[in-house]
Parts: C-alpha cells; sequence; structure tokens
DNA sequence: ATTAGGG
DNA sequence: CCCTAAT
C-alpha cells in the first residue's frame, strides 16, 4: 500500500560471475542419442555459449578437480610449459590457464616414451615396442555436462586404442584435426600454445586438443589389447578382481581415456567397485585427496608418472593407478549421494563445488571404465560409430570463442524503508535470479544482423576462425518459451561489437512499477520486485523480447556478450554440446501464493475436494499460467501444514487465521470423505458434498478476485 | 495427463 | 518447487 514510502534502487548493472543456477538441476535427464555433426551449426554454437554462461557460476576458483597434482601449480598462473625431455625422449605440453574470472584449462599432455626399465615393468613386458605412445590426454573442457560429447570422445579414443595402427593416427586427434595436424614440429606446436596463451587470458570456452607429439610418431601396438591382462600380480586395477577393468592396466600406457561420462546407469561396470568408493571425495577436496595420494605413495613408485600431466586428474590418475597397479583402498568411504545430473550447461571445471552440479568423479572413473569393458568385449554398441563421427568431425577448424562476463541490466529494487537490510539482499537476489533464473536465450548476431536459423553452421554463416569474428555478437535474453517473467516492455536487442568491452544492456525503466500495489506492509517485501513479476493474467501473451527479437539487431535488451576473436590456432573444442541447451531447465522463480490466490483455492478446495486438483486449476486458476495443478496441489499440502504449525512459525506473507481455519476444516472433511470412498466406493458423488459447504460459497463460479489478482 | 507424496 | 511413482 504505501509505495511513497518505499524506496527505489536502481542498479545500473549488477555484475554478476554466473547465473545464480537454480538449486536443482535439469528436471530430468533426457536420454539423446546426440548426432556429431560435421559442422557446427549455429544452434550448437548457441548451445555453448549459453551452457557456458549459465555455468560461469559454479566456477569457482576451488574447482581445481581438472588439474592433477603437478598442474595445480599451473594453475592461476596461466602458464603454458613446454618441455622437452630428449633423455626419456618425452614432450610435455600443457597450457593452464585459470583465474577466477573464467575458467579455462587447457591441457595437453603428451608423451612419448621409450622404454624404460622403471616404467612399468608389465609395461615393457606387453610392449616389445622400443618406443610407443605414452598418450596421455586430457579434456578439461570446464563443461561437465558434456557427458556425452566425452562419451564419444572415449569411444574414440578406445577406438584408436584397439584398432590398428592406422586408424590411430588417423583419428587420434580427433579433436583437433586430421591426421597431418596432428603430426606437427614441436616448434609448431609451441607456438600454438604460445598463442593459446595469450589468448587464453580470458577464455570462456574453451576446447582442448589432444595434441599428439611429433617426432615420433610410432604406433605402438597394432594389434587390438587383449583382454590378457599380463599384470602377474593377478591384481587389477582398482575395479576389484572381477572387474573388467583388471585388464585396463594392460592399455593405459598407451591410451588414457577420458571419460566424462558420470552416468553411473550406463556403466558396465556394476560391480561397487573400490573405486567408486576412493574417488567419492567431496568434489572439493577430492583432488587435493587424490593429489595426496599420489604425491605421498605411489608417486615415489612410478616415477614416470611425472612426465604426465594429469589436467582432469580423476580419469587420468585412474589410469596412472591402473598402471602402476596401484589399487585403491577404500579410504574413503563417502557416503553415495545421488547424482544431479548437471544440467546441461553445468559443466564447468569439474570442480564445481555445488553439489547438484558437480559430477562426481567416481562416476567419471566408472564411465570409463565400463566403456572401456564395453569394448574390450565387443560391447562396443554405437562406439565404433562414434568414433568414425569423431573422425570426420575432426577435420573441421573450430571456431573459438571468447565471452567476457555478462552482466545482468539494471534493475530497480522496490522495498519498504523499515525492511532489513537482509531483506534487501535477498531482494536484490531474487530480483537477479528472476532475470537470470528466468530462462534465458541467446541470440547470435553476425554484423548486427540477428540469426535466426539455427541450423545454419558457422561456416555458412561465415562465422571461421579467421575472418568476421568481430562481428559476432551475442545476447542473452529472457527465454519467451520459459513462462519467464516477461520483461519490461520497449527495450530492445543491443548489439555488440566485438571488443567492446561490455556494453551495458539495460532494462528500461518500469513504468509500470508503481503499479503494483500490495496490500500488505509486511516486512517481508516479497514478490513484486521487477517488473517481471507484475504479471497479469495474460501470461501467454508473447513477451515483448520475442517480438524484439524478431526486429533485428538493435534489440536486445538482455544481457548482452562479446565474442572474442582471435583464433588461429585449431586446437578446438568441441564446440557441438548442443542438445545439452536444451536440456537446461532452469527451476522456476519462486511465486509464493497471495492471500487472494490462497483464498480462491480454498474456496475451490472446499467445493471440489482434495484429490481433484485438475478440476480446481480448471475452475479456480484456469487462466493464470504459471499455477499448476500440482502447484496448487502443493500449495494445498503447505497451508494444511502451516494452518497447523503456530503463527509464530509460519513465515511469508501472513495468512488470517480464517482462511487457514477453513484449510483445516476442508481439508478435515474431504480427508474423511476419501477415507469413506474407500469404505463404500459406489457411494456418493463428490458433488453430493457441496452441500456440506454451500453455506459458506458465495460464489461458486470463479472467483474474480482471485482472476483478477491472482497473476 | 493426473494424483499423491517425499524431498 | 522439484521429482517420482503410480495411476
Amino acid at each position: 500500500m504505501v509505495l511513497h514510502k518505499r524506496l527505489d534502487y536502481g542498479f545500473n548493472g549488477y555484475q554478476v560471475p554466473a547465473i545464480p543456477r537454480a538449486t536443482r538441476s535439469a528436471r530430468k535427464r533426457v536420454p539423446f542419442r546426440k548426432r556429431v555433426d560435421d559442422q557446427i551449426s549455429a544452434f550448437d554454437l548457441l548451445a555453448t555459449v549459453a551452457g557456458k554462461f549459465l555455468l560461469d557460476k559454479e566456477s569457482t576458483p576451488a574447482s581445481s578437480n581438472k588439474l592433477s597434482a603437478e598442474d595445480q601449480s599451473a594453475v592461476g598462473k596461466n602458464t603454458v610449459k613446454v618441455e622437452r625431455r630428449d633423455g626419456d625422449r618425452s614432450l610435455k605440453l600443457e597450457t593452464c590457464k585459470q583465474d577466477s574470472t573464467d575458467r579455462e584449462l587447457l591441457v595437453s599432455e603428451l608423451v612419448l616414451q621409450t622404454n624404460d626399465p622403471n616404467y612399468s615393468s608389465r609395461k615393457s613386458q606387453s610392449i616389445q615396442n622400443d618406443a610407443h605412445f605414452g598418450f596421455a590426454s586430457v579434456i578439461s573442457t570446464s563443461d561437465c555436462s558434456e557427458r556425452v560429447d566425452a562419451q564419444k570422445l572415449m569411444n574414440g579414443k578406445i577406438k584408436n586404442e584397439m584398432g590398428s595402427l592406422s586408424c590411430k593416427v588417423e583419428t587420434g586427434s580427433f579433436v583437433c584435426g586430421t591426421a597431418g595436424d596432428f603430426i606437427k614440429p614441436e616448434s609448431e606446436i609451441k607456438g600454438l600454445i604460445d598463442e593459446e596463451l595469450d589468448r587464453a587470458d580470458k577464455v570462456s570456452i574453451v576446447e582442448l586438443a589432444d595434441t599428439c607429439p611429433l617426432e615420433d610418431p610410432v604406433v605402438v601396438d597394432g594389434k587390438p589389447p587383449a583382454l590378457v591382462s599380463s599384470d602377474s600380480s593377478g591384481k587389477s586395477c582398482s575395479c576389484g578382481d572381477h572387474n573388467p577393468l583388471s585388464s585396463f592396466p594392460a592399455k593405459r600406457d598407451d591410451v588414457n581415456v577420458v571419460s566424462r561420462d558420470d552416468d553411473e546407469k550406463s556403466s558396465g561396470c556394476t560391480h561397487p567397485s573400490p573405486i567408486k568408493k576412493s574417488f567419492r571425495p567431496t568434489p572439493r577436496i577430492g583432488d587435493r585427496r587424490i593429489r595426496k595420494i599420489l604425491s605421498s605413495k605411489y608417486w615415489k613408485v612410478a616415477p614416470k608418472l611425472k612426465d604426465v600431466t594429469y589436467s582432469n586428474s580423476d580419469e587420468n590418475l585412474k589410469s596412472a593407478y591402473c598402471d602402476r597397479h596401484l589399487r585403491y583402498e577404500r579410504n574413503y568411504p563417502f557416503k553415495k549421494r545421488k547424482f544431479l545430473h548437471c544440467s546441461s550447461v553445468s559443466n564447468s571445471d569439474g570442480g564445481i563445488s555445488s553439489e547438484g552440479i558437480s559430477y562426481s568423479p567416481e562416476k567419471r572413473i566408472n564411465g570409463n571404465a565400463s566403456s572401456v569393458y564395453s569394448k574390450k568385449h565387443g560391447v562396443t554398441g554405437e562406439s565404433s560409430s562414434l568414433a568414425d563421427q569423431h573422425k570426420s568431425h575432426s577435420r573441421d577448424s573450430h571456431v573459438k570463442l571468447r565471452i567476457k562476463s555478462f552482466r545482468v541490466p539494471e534493475l530497480f529494487i522496490e522495498i519498504p524503508e523499515s525492511a532489513t537490510v537482509g531483506s534487501l539482499k535477498r531482494t536484490v537476489m531474487e530480483a537477479v535470479t528472476a532475470i537470470l533464473g528466468g530462462g534465458l536465450r541467446v541470440g547470435v548476431l553476425l554484423q548486427g544482423k540477428k540469426v535466426r536459423d539455427d541450423n545454419k553452421t558457422l561456416l555458412q554463416m561465415g562465422i571461421s576462425c579467421d575472418n568476421q569474428m568481430d562481428a559476432l555478437g551475442f545476447s542473452l535474453e529472457p527465454n519467451p518459451s520459459r513462462n519467464s517473467p516477461s520483461l519490461c516492455p520497449g527495450g530492445s536487442p543491443i548489439m555488440l561489437p566485438c571488443d567492446t568491452p561490455l556494453p551495458l544492456a539495460r532494462y528500461p525503466a518500469t513504468s509500470g512499477l508503481g503499479n503494483q500495489v500490495n496490500c500488505d506492509a509486511s516486512p517481508e517485501p516479497h514478490m513484486p520486485i521487477l517488473g517481471n513479476f507484475v504479471e497479469s493474467d495474460h501470461d501467454s501473451a508473447p513477451s515483448p523480447t520475442d517480438m524484439s527479437f524478431d526486429k533485428g539487431a538493435t534489440d536486445s535488451k538482455a544481457l548482452v556478450a562479446v565474442p572474442a576473436m582471435t583464433m588461429k590456432a585449431q586446437a578446438v573444442v568441441p564446440a557441438h554440446r548442443k542438445s545439452k541447451y536444451s536440456e537446461v531447465v532452469q527451476r522456476r522463480i519462486r511465486r509464493p501464493f497471495s492471500v487472494a490466490e490462497v483464498e480462491t483455492l480454498v474456496q475451490a478446495v472446499e467445493i471440489l475436494g482434495t484429490g481433484r486438483w485438475r478440476d480446481v486449476k480448471l475452475r479456480a486458476f484456469d487462466n493464470v499460467k504459471h499455477r499448476t495443478y500440482v502447484d496448487l496441489k502443493d500449495k494445498w499440502k503447505t497451508l494444511v501444514h502451516t494452518a497447523r504449525i503456530s503463527p509464530q512459525q509460519r513465515r511469508g506473507e501472513p495468512m488470517p487465521q480464517e482462511l487457514l481455519d477453513r484449510v483445516l476444516s476442508a481439508h478435515a472433511y474431504w480427508s474423511q470423505q476419501q477415507a469413506k470412498q474407500q469404505l463404500k466406493p459406489h457411494q456418493q458423488q463428490p458433488e453430493s458434498c457441496l452441500l456440506v459447504y454451500n453455506s459458506e460459497i458465495r460464489d461458486s463460479s470463479r472467483s474474480d478476485f482471485g482472476q483478477k489478482n491472482l497473476g
């Protein structure tokens, strides 16, 4: 009511490191078969960008899962190391970069090894070659959601591993290119690395290339690794004696497979393997723990390990362990926690601290193991095809984009003077969340023109590594398809030229703000913070954004991002994280029921009963799109609960006791009816019960009150 | 698609 | 609000 007593705060751009992600990740795991396109389509790009963006939030400095013990030191330093050790003929290339703003980690490692007595007895035994590839490559994409891709990659690798030599060479670098690219002079590689370093500074989207070494492209073992484990000790790697992985070690030397498949279900390794247990650390400390183990105990045992850089420690570690015949002990019995599969975008550096997003190491390992398992046992399924696809995919040149931070546009906060600072904070948080969490979509603008055809490839659009990069722009805007609160109308998308230092898009002041009258002066300033929330019953009306989207280039009122351009290096990132994005489902914004809504709900329930939510919805909330029957049901549930607890324990907008009494009354009544129904199924129809409440019902039809205010 | 319940 | 199981 007292609007004039409220304070308006205008936020001229609230810089956020990332989108406040929904507390829960995506809704459902949608099994999908991913198609590997030879070329990245615009849609892929969008998905990638969006994914990255959404994900940024999880990227905290603490996320160091990707790094291994050795790499850790490089983190944050943006360093690139190129070591050449002729002595043992190992070449190490690593590019690490990670800062609080953008997490990116690029680590490629190649190790060319010769027979090293110290290396692995088993290895030397099984592999008679004078030299073989110690190919350790870790893909540290910051996208944990890339499970599918990772899986594919892994499969591809496995295939290489299993395949013939030629095949290996050719597909070995599925990420970066063809065989030709594969083998490069060290100097060239160095150059690439340097470039990477330069640009590494603030790259949001990264990719990693498995660069293969060069000078001694020797193929190790042409024949498919036999299942036979040369491990005379009879010990298998951590997977347990019966685990198919027991033979894993034999191959590890040749190829380190990186898998991000954290889906346990897909795993062929059903045994509660020790690995799982030992790798069930808290996302945050997992690596540390592992590192510790390595450095302390096993490191010495495996001197060669030093030549290997583990970026994605889990996988690598695993392989390392396997190589050394090391067994994981169940020293870390972490309680298994349900893995909330990452929302598509989530990914990020594995180390996300957020429980919902992080993918637990054990799972990846497991996935890895299973893949290996299936491969070895011919349970390849689509492995080979995937590998093939990767092969073709590898021929693509990739476009690397660099997106600086995003900004939340101007926000207007309305809050009572009596509100506490805490509530102010919450309010701001809600406002920000509302915008970012309401569902975003990415728009791509090329030369000022919005690219609407999601199916066109970047190539077709002229977005390639060497040109037009500065003409590429991105915009983030509320996703109209998601019932997200519509943003203030009138804004128009702004296209930013590349390199423009994050110009800030802002939401025009909401003129309708003042129209939102809140009848209560509760200290807890809720909802109507933003114009966004002021939504009347016309939810279905196309959001202004939607329309503006079609207007063309200069009309995006949302967030804007700037792409990076320098991209000569061909190393690249698997940008095809396509469908991932489609999976991203943000939690709906919270919309507390108003007294009016409750009133309407109660009335409807009194009439219809508690088991007919659909009817309740139709009858009382039919035109309130954001209230589903499930919502109504849930609300009723909470109402009953609220009515039962003491007023002191209640939170939020205070409900009139009278209303709560009616809730209890109706609930009791209908519960009783329900009980009766069960006893005598053929008795009275629900309608007959109406009589009971008739006296209270003034208007059995839809409540105008509710209709007008429920929005 | 709904309903019921647990989280 | 979300997620699932069961209808």
